[in-house]
DNA sequence: CGCCACGCAGAGAGCGCTCCCAAGCACTCG
DNA sequence: CGAGTGCTTGGGAGCGCTCTCTGCGTGGCG
């Protein structure tokens, strides 16, 4: 076959002299065809074929002003996007829509609190056609480098600034937190739990305090010893829950925010020789993946499609870049709903 | 007047007219500015501050062939990806160098089996200057895909067509995966224990049959129903452990391709009531975040470095591509070193 | 004082592609 | 039978940037 030629590929021009027709002709059939007569089509395709052209994709982008490719920025300090497989499968969930619609991904990752410039020139430089943007916490620098930069974006996960879900605002894709931690806190409850605590994420992140508002909703008058908060991982977990025993030991129940921390809940509660979920009923959040499945008991959980908010937010992004009228790009956000997994910890 | 219509960024030309030179000093100036008189380099520099200039990259790219960025392709079916930090951090180390070298980072999933052909003509297509691979399984059609592109590659983890660690075909950085495993199991030994199993990872991972080869270097005869074969998951490695301890009850010692299966192990090893490490000792592999200190007991297991590799490999690659001298790229292969770490489980 | 050499700036030619516009052409309709 | 209509096709002008090559000014040196 054409393997390389070793030094430069051929162009379109190569394959418009190959097929006899002119180098606008040779476009057309490249890209699409339409309005081009079935002879001449083939001819081109199979120059194309023999050659085995493939597009300047930097030339192409020079003119058309697309690059076909969106960002996904993570501003995620270290530790969480190691034990947390949740960047995984959003990421996973976007690169299939993005390959679906044969957009590339480029990541960007942030190294060091000093490295917003860097994205800022990178988005402001026009190599992407739209962004994907995680993890904002309270004063994020990262939503008004976006903003001007004047990228379109779609956010993972409520940020901060927007007010309610309804908010029209920045379009994001998030899980319905409130209403997971709702029915979490409302299903202990009807187990006939009276005393049930909260240890809840870090209080800079919507997540976290979307939770704790669903934990509220039920718990309208919660005791705040009964509430602990955490980082999200396993040993902060541990650690609310030693709290939390020494605070109320006849708490019967506990709702952590997500299954890092019930599973260092679950640890704590073992090691105090309290019976899981005889004594203390737990529920997780996330069901994370060979986390909640994997625990003694396997925990009882809030599930999120991670996978398919990822999808979601790419379609969102690729819609709103779609939209030829330059002006109908405003996505609306997407709240995911949650279901509540029965497992043995309560 | 010299304003930018919002909608349009400036160009160069722009720079050059606001500065009153012309395009060709614009374009030394942007580039390190060698060979231009300091007060022109100022002239422009100031043009470009208050123009809020940024090179248009396809323009670039059109001209010098070069597209800054690289692509990290990830050809894994989708479970290992999720519940394994070691991507993660891998990228992490990669994203690190190439933002020093100022290199994108071009993210390539495979989605499934049929996405060999996108990956082709991506790399075909010349959108990166270069690529790291990972996760080659035998016959994995990736490297051919590769080599025919002509794309200058780094792999992650030893190809499986390479022999030895001193193969100096294809440039690839791993972990000693043969060294730790033989001192995991030479550290068992040492501490008296006579029957050590071993729980493989799959036969086709050069990771795998590499940690494979170190428990059989310091355990020539060992008796082939003390090995048993997981996937790399706490399932499998639960799986295998009951198998193990089925065939040889009196086994008193485990050393387990990775963590994950040794914690899968350890689970089946305390619901069997068969106290760790008193009965049977363990150790794992990766020390992996997040499992290795948070089982009980935490694992002894053998560390590697696997941010250090990605930079590792990012840096192989980047060295290999600044070569002006196209032959001399030709990296060779890193092995990375081990440790063992000493927990409770061993 | 004149000539040569060298350093620095500018002009211009593309890189490969898309897309506008006009030319060509077969048909149809009046 | 001529003009009109609608499709195709080709020509050509750039997109923004780099880089070679030329030209000019200046300094050094004979």
């Amino acid at each position: 076959m054409p393997d390389q030629s070793p030094g430069s590929r051929p162009t379109l021009e190569a394959v418009a002299a190959r097929a006899g027709v002119s180098r606008a002709t040779a476009s057309r059939v490249v890209n699409g065809g339409a309005g081009v007569r079935q002879p001449l089509v083939d001819k081109v395709l199979r120059a194309v074929e023999e050659l085995g052209y493939v597009p300047n994709h930097a030339a192409r982008t020079l003119v058309t002003r697309r690059t076909g490719a969106v960002a996904v920025i993570i501003a995620e300090p270290e530790i969480r996007i190691f034990s947390d497989p949740f960047f995984s499968q959003q990421i996973r969930g976007i690169s299939k829509e993005l390959t679906a619609h044969d957009t590339q991904l480029v990541l960007l990752l942030l190294e060091g609190p000093g490295d917003f410039g860097r994205i800022a020139r990178y988005l402001a430089g026009g190599h992407v056609d739209g962004a994907l943007a995680f993890s904002l916490h309270i004063d994020d620098p990262l939503p008004g480098i976006i903003r001007r930069s004047g990228t379109p974006t779609v956010y993972g996960g409520r940020p901060s600034w927007t007010s309610a879900p309804s908010d029209q605002g920045v379009p994001y894709v998030d899980a319905d937190n409130r209403g997971g931690a709702r029915a979490a806190v409302q299903y202990l409850r009807d187990l006939g739990r009276a005393r049930i605590a909260h240890i809840a994420g870090p209080a800079d992140q919507t997540s976290s305090t979307d939770r704790l508002d669903g934990y509220r909703d039920v718990l309208l008058d919660a005791d705040p010893a009964l509430i602990a908060e955490g980082e999200f991982t396993v040993e902060s977990g541990a650690r609310a829950m030693r709290e939390l025993l020494d605070r109320r030991p006849d708490l019967d129940a506990v709702f952590a925010a997500n299954d890092l921390m019930a599973s260092g809940a679950l640890r704590v509660l073992r090691e105090r020789g309290v019976s899981v979920p005889d004594e203390v009923a737990l529920v997780g959040f996330d069901d994370m993946v060979s986390v909640a499945e994997d625990t003694d008991p396997p925990l009882t959980t809030i599930r999120q499609d991670v996978e398919g908010q990822g999808r979601l937010m790419a379609r969102l992004l690729l819609r709103g870049l779609d939209k030829d009228s330059e002006e109908a790009r405003a996505p609306a956000s997407v709240i995911t709903p949650t279901t509540l997994v029965r497992r043995a910890s309560a």
